[in-house]
DNA sequence: CTCATTATGCTCAATAGGAGTATTTATTAT
DNA sequence: ATAATAAATACTCCTATTGAGCATAATGAG
């Protein structure tokens, strides 16, 4: 039934691809999450893959450093595409696009008008739940959304229709997940309500498009991003070197698009021993000065490793 | 300082790569966690990506279940590798190795030689700490390590060393955490304690090598199977359609290599509302016979999604 | 000086999570 | 039969975590 070679097939028979690396790099300025993109918002970076370099990640990082000037925090790969509907443009090569999510400190030319830094929510308005519901989703997503599922004539699939929506969305007021970015976006294309799924503007919700795939591509960076700070304390690489703690719990928030209890949050930072005060205060705000703090590079390292908590459990 | 086409260098210049395609394929028999292999237990099942496939995964899928007869029941992406170590086989294209993993319940051949399920404990025999403490770990891994770190000149260096070593080694009793399969082989792989990073046989860990970097592939799928178990019921893929609550404690277990408290595993079970009793039972062990269970497929999906839990925190 | 505003400290109740004891129901050995 | 043993299953306890809110402190604005 099965000989030897049987699952390895001959070599060379595979045809031969482009490789296209795309990048979302993310930084946060003012509580907004910023991600890089080009071509009046439409496009993510994203280039060949030159084969001089060792490997993927330290092709990316150096690709990214040489045109923002800026060192890249962290790296991250974030999935492989290769689907069929988006052929090589040099003719026949089909395209493999590996796509890398990459945090940064520092923005580069505020003004720019091509490599431009904007917030995610300019493409994700429903994303954004930090104060509190978004009117977004009950007004006008989950109609829409009820009408798609309502339009389907198998019962049967009208049910699994209505419980992907549930779950995805909740109800409009509870039961939120901000972990579902992609699976939201896939399911609105789906249904045919974002512009990149459709040529009728009829029906289409809220929230700038993208060319190709890459609103998606950024759907998996957000998505991901949110899942991960929940127990990597990765955001630190998008802190300013000393910042109080209502800035790194706002940078939190504009992450994970919800607000958080505040004096909860600071007991689980210093829980954690992640932070310690610079000695240092500021009064940049109106009210009572804020001490200024700096993460603990110890602490971040191991933490880096063995995980972090962050009060963001609760479905709303 | 950018103009706008500095980031998306024209199309064409990528070199042209193969892609081959890799999987761990994962089952579960007798409590132990198997792994499809080849050649002898020495290479993961891999092949070129047929271009008449409309996306990776279905192509992973297909090609999988053309093999193995039997569908495959999760697929998920597990990472694209690039690096230059290996050339292609083909003479001058660059091999683009794109990993997945895979769960599926049921196994083909049993006795067969060539495609052969093995136990991942084979080759990562410090990984199972099932029954306590694993005397690897202890006796011959953390003191190779410490030499390895005393070896460095630097004091910084050695400092480094042995908090790396800590944090994903613990200290052979507690502190281990069972997610950390990669950084670990991938520690023991610097330090030249595994047999693919070096050519002396001096100072080996036990633990079956296997060729080019599919031992890595497969510490990555390990990996990443045991961080999701702990919160997407994915392990329902690689159970019987009815089994009772200590087999599928024992699944757990066997891919998380650490044993669970019984009493509190049927709770968290139950609460969850994740199975539901067949009404049958069985009485194939020596005590008072056990009631079977099934999955509840909504709330499995359901969960699926929005998350399970699974009493695996505490780091010993 | 008073108010608005933000920082920070503390309490409280509910829940989740780890660990152990007790009881029930079977099989196996005597 | 009866005793010994092995599991399954039911409860209890204790503690740590977590969500929520109140209270107090320190500042600038008017």
């Amino acid at each position: 039934m099965h000989n030897g070679t049987d699952m390895t097939p001959p070599p060379g028979t595979s045809d031969a691809v482009a490789i296209e690396l795309n990048a979302v790099l993310v930084a946060l300025t003012a509580n907004q999450p910023l991600v890089l993109t080009l071509e009046d918002g439409t496009l993510l970076p994203s280039g060949p893959f030159a084969t001089e370099h060792p490997t993927l990640q330290s092709g990316v990082r150096a690709w990214v450093e040489r045109q923002t000037h800026h060192p890249l925090g962290y790296v991250e790969q974030l999935y492989t595409f290769a689907d069929r509907n988006r052929p090589a443009s040099d003719g026949e090569r089909r395209v493999v696009s590996i796509s890398y999510l990459g945090l940064t400190r520092e923005r580069l030319s505020a003004g720019a008008r091509d490599p431009e830094w904007r917030s995610w929510y300019r493409y994700f308005p429903w994303e954004d739940w930090r104060a509190g519901p978004s009117p977004l989703v009950a007004q006008i997503i989950l109609p829409r959304l009820a009408a798609w599922a309502a339009a389907a004539k198998d019962p049967g699939l009208r049910r699994e229709r209505r419980q992907r929506i549930d779950i995805q969305f909740g109800d409009g007021v509870a039961n939120w997940n901000e972990d579902l970015v992609l699976q939201r976006y896939e399911l609105l294309y789906e249904a045919g309500l974002v512009a990149e799924a459709t040529r009728t503007a009829a029906d289409i919700v809220p929230g700038m498009p993208m060319r190709h795939d890459h609103r998606r591509i950024l759907a998996t960076g957000i998505a991901r991003l949110r899942a991960k700070i929940k127990y990597r304390p990765v955001f630190f690489e998008l802190m300013p070197p000393a910042f109080t703690l209502l800035q790194l719990q706002q940078a939190v928030e504009a992450l994970a698009g919800r607000a958080m209890h505040k004096q909860n949050f600071r007991r689980l930072i210093d829980q954690q021993g992640l932070v310690e005060p610079t000695g240092a205060s500021t009064s940049e705000s109106r009210g009572r000065p804020a001490k200024l703090f700096r993460f603990r590079r110890e602490v971040v390292q191991e933490r880096a490793v063995s995980g972090t908590k962050l009060p963001l459990s609760r479905p709303l």
